[in-house]
This record gives structure tokens, sequence and C-alpha cells, in this order.
DNA sequence: AGCCCTGATACCCGCCGGGTATTAGCCTCG
DNA sequence: CGAGGCTAATACCCGGCGGGTATCAGGGCT
């Protein structure tokens, strides 16, 4: 019943990763044997076999997936204990709030706006946030439902909004009033993009490969893809773009989360008032 | 940035309870200066003081107030790690189910009834579901809306019911078709029990203290404390209580809940069938 | 067959976590 | 006012464990 050591559970984790002793061993700048060792000392503990070893290399097993999701888990609840622990050390530490880089940018403007606590804002890439307020690294996020991974996190809804398909100015589609989402979804030529996995991968499919919106954003104006993305997400309003609403598409919610049970009221209270504003100019 | 290692972790906790480097020593079955010593390091480590020493023992700072928190959630997370994956290293585990004693026992049984995977039921006190999933003794809980804390939980309604007030038979009160909030909440000679709080402390307040639901209905029957509970909670149902429906209660909702991730497909739909079937029988 | 690439084993060493003994404050009480 | 008895902190030693190098074992390759 003895607990588990964070140390093991990273050493897994990269194992998870690599699937390959040696170079896990590397990036964990330790040697391959010791390695070995702690990966089958973490088996005979748990009592259970969490890889697959043949001859090319290691394969997870049922039970590996289990811990590969647990342990990361685990890890970042850790991260994030040292990491808030530190920020509650500093008198003055400014509120983190994480969000898609051109995301719900009128709303980050009136939040920011509106909230009379320091506030530094984190921009990062599509599906990050929840990483990012998983492990510590900021106090509360901008993300968008159902969209979004909101599992986990406390929230509060604050903007509803269409979506709108983005396409490329020379396209045809660009001169219509409005699309349905059966007309944007199979357009010769223009296949949609495919994200990359959490593990890195790419699922297969005739679409470009992108990592960032930045990247997406030049392949529209390049006329080599299409995206449905809310009505508000100015980021991707460049001059080769068009905007047309979707009109099938569902609402897609901007919501507010946190972790459980840490405190943001300052920010909520700013987040409704910003939402009364907004309702307030659309009426 | 070297990551904290669950043995600090657990150190600390037990200091933050204990608040005395002797005492908490003897539950870790250490002695006190490697104590010292490891508390003096992760908070050079952290660069936060954690503890007020003084003579007669330690207080919690700020700082150590979060990491309290914060470390419990993140030793939840490695023990569930370790739970989760021994269990699902065994091929025939049960699928491990928390409740309440006494709560939703008729949808406890149309559950079980209903569901084709082999189920373990545990049961437990108030309040404790939310930590046995989260620490992975649970792979699912029946928990209750607005009663239970539900954060960091995925969530699927199962059945709304309003409330009843349990008093003792022998009152006034008993005699009544129903009763309001207002007329319950401040009778004479009734206090309302108290409950302790995360920390094992007690609430100021005329009440009875009590720590389990048969402590409470003990003292219901004998005339001493009355309550309000849905009206589905058979367990308190003892011949000296009489149930009398609250007519301006919130309405209660019976949710099946598990850690974001976790699936538990089969028992989420079994639970659909048996709302189902509730909502037959009640039609 | 020989080689090479995989992970496992054997063995040694140094560090760190834990032990005992002692010190250093500080309050209380005779 | 000084002695005693709490507290936590310091000093120092030791053993185990985590990490290193060297080597082995097995299974595809050419």
């Amino acid at each position: 019943m003895d607990d588990l050591e964070t140390r093991e559970l990273r050493y897994f984790v990269v194992l998870a990763e690599e699937l390959h002793f040696g170079r896990a061993a590397a990036r964990l700048g330790i040697a391959q044997p010791p390695l070995s060792r702690a990966i089958g000392l973490l088996e005979r503990r748990l009592g259970v076999r969490l890889f697959d070893r043949d001859r090319r290399g290691a394969a997870l097993t049922d039970a590996g997936r289990v811990l590969a999701r647990e342990a990361r888990i685990a890890l970042d609840a850790v991260a994030a204990a040292a990491r808030r622990t530190r920020r509650a050390g500093d008198p003055d530490r400014p509120l983190v709030l994480v969000t898609k880089a051109g995301a719900s940018h009128e709303l980050l403007r009136a939040l920011l706006d509106e909230v009379r606590v320091p506030v530094e804002v984190l921009l990062c890439e599509v599906g990050e946030q929840a990483h990012r307020l998983r492990d510590g690294q900021a106090d509360v996020a901008i993300m968008h439902r159902p969209y979004d991974d909101l599992a986990g996190f406390e929230t509060e809804d604050v903007h509803v909004e269409g979506q709108v398909a983005i396409v490329p100015a020379a396209h045809p589609l660009a001169a219509r009033e409005s699309v349905t989402l059966a007309e944007v979804s199979d357009v010769p030529g223009l296949p949609i993009a495919r994200w990359p996995r959490l593990d890195g991968t790419y699922p297969d499919g005739p679409g470009p490969e992108v990592r960032t919106q930045s990247q997406l954003a030049q392949l529209v104006a390049l006329g080599l893809t299409l995206l449905v993305i809310p009505a508000s997400s100015r980021a991707w309003q460049w001059p080769e773009h068009v905007a047309v609403p979707v009109t099938d598409a569902p609402d897609v919610t901007t919501v507010l989360a946190w972790p459980p049970g840490s405190p943001s009221d300052e920010l909520v209270r700013a987040a409704r008032n910003a939402k009364a504003l907004a309702a307030d100019r659309s009426a």
C-alpha cells in the first residue's frame, strides 16, 4: 500500500510517451538501467504489468494506459500545488487568465476594462487551456462549449453566439449570405484541416495538418481549407478571408472556467458585469 | 523548479493537521528532526514560509493554507492513479459505486437490477463520496445537488424530488400536512444539528454535534432535533419519526457522478433506463 | 553465422533520508 | 529570578536506495 512517488510517475509518463527505454532515459537525463529498474519496481509494487516489452521497444498494456492518464492528472496536480503555493506567497501576485489567442477578443477587452485586480493574460494554442489550468500555470480560463473540455472545472457562462464559416475570399461560397453545415462539411477542394491528437499523431484524412491557429489562418488565406468558428473570433479575419454565417451550427457558449475550489470571485463578478454590458449593447 | 515528492506532501499534510512537529512526526512514524528538516527544505524549495513557528507549536501561513488544500488534491490524485491502475489489471474487477447509506434506496435498487456488469456497493457517510471518488476508491457515486460538492466531476441527472422534514412523532409539527422552511428552521427546543467541518471542528450553535447519520436519526427519535432531507431517504424512517413535506424547500436532484474521463458507460446507460423506469412508474 | 539493437542483470558508489544526541528559545512556576 | 519543561532547530552518523558502468540475453536483420 506504499504510495507512489512523483519521480516514478514522471519516469513512467516519459516512457509511456517514448515507448523506448533508451530514448526515455535520455530525455530524463538518466541511464537506461535505472529506468528499467524503476519501471520494474513500479510494476511489482502495483502488481500489474504496465508495458509489453519486445525486441523493438515497449507497448502500453491496458493497465498502462490507465496509469498514463491518471499519472498525468496526478503530476499536474502536484505541479499545480507547487505553483499555487509559490504564488500565494507573493503578496501582489496577478490573477493569470489563459485564453486562446484571438478568440473572444471583445469579451476579453471588456473583462480587462471591468476588472479591478491585476490580471496577467496568458495566450495559448487551441486545447491547451485546460492543461494550463490543471497544472497551476493559470488561475482562470476563457473556454468555449462545446469545443473545449470543461470536465473538472467550475464554470460561469458569459456569452452565447452563432458560428460562421471562414472561407477564402476567392471561393464561390464567399458570396453567399449564409450556408448550412452540410454545405461546408464536404466541399470539393476544401478539405477540413486535421489537428494533432493528445499524443502528437494526426488522424487520417485528406486535409492539411496544422498545429496552430496561425498556420490554419494562412491555409485558409491560401485557399486550401475552410473552418467553422464562433462569430467573435476576430483573429481569423484576414483580408483574404470572408466570414459566412452558418445557420444550423450549434451555438457556442463562451465560459469562464477555473479549478474547483480556487476562488476567483473578482473575475466572476467582472465577467457578470461584462456580460450585462454585452447584453445591453446588443439590445 | 524541481518537482515536489509525494513524501514531502504527505509530511506537510500531516503537519498541517497536527500543527505540532512532535505529534506529526509520531503519526508519520518518524522522528521529529527529520520532519523539521523536510519541512524546512520544502519551504526553501518553494521559496515560501508555510508555517509560523512559535513556542507552543506551528500555525499555517496563507501560503500554507493554499498548499494544504492543493496537496490533499494532489495526494488524492496520486492515490487514485495507483488504485485505478491496480484495478485495471484485474480482468474481472467490479465497478465500485459509492453512496450515502440510506439515501436514494429505490434508485439504487433499480440501478442494481438494471445493470449488467458486476457492481460493488460502497456505503459511506455524508460528504465522503467526493473524496472516495477523487482518490480512486470508487468509480462512480450517487450524489445529491445542491447538497453535495459536485465540483470536478461529470454528472448525469437521474431523479428530482421534493424534501420532507423529519420530526419526532411526539412533536406538534408531526401532525401537520405540510410545513414551510421558515417554520422548521427555527423551532424552539429543536435546534438544527451541527456537522463537523473538513478539519474536524464543529461550528458554534445550540444544536447537538453529530458525525454520522445514525447518530442524527437517534437524536431525532429522542426528540432533540429535526432535519430536512429528500423524500426518498428511507433510512431515516424510524417508528418514532414522521416525515412532513416541506412545500418551499428547493428540489433535490439525485445525480450519478464520476471523475472526468473515466468512462462508466454501462452504469450511465443503466441509470438512464432506471430513470425512465421511475418516470413510468410515477406517470 | 555474425551483428546490432532491444531491455535486463550485476555490481559499485555517493547522496539523501532517517536515527540519536544535543542545543536554543521561551514560557511557567516555585 | 532561576530552574525546569515545553517547543523546534542543529549536529552528526549510518544505511538504503537511486544512479552509474559493464555486461548479459534474446531476436531480427543482413
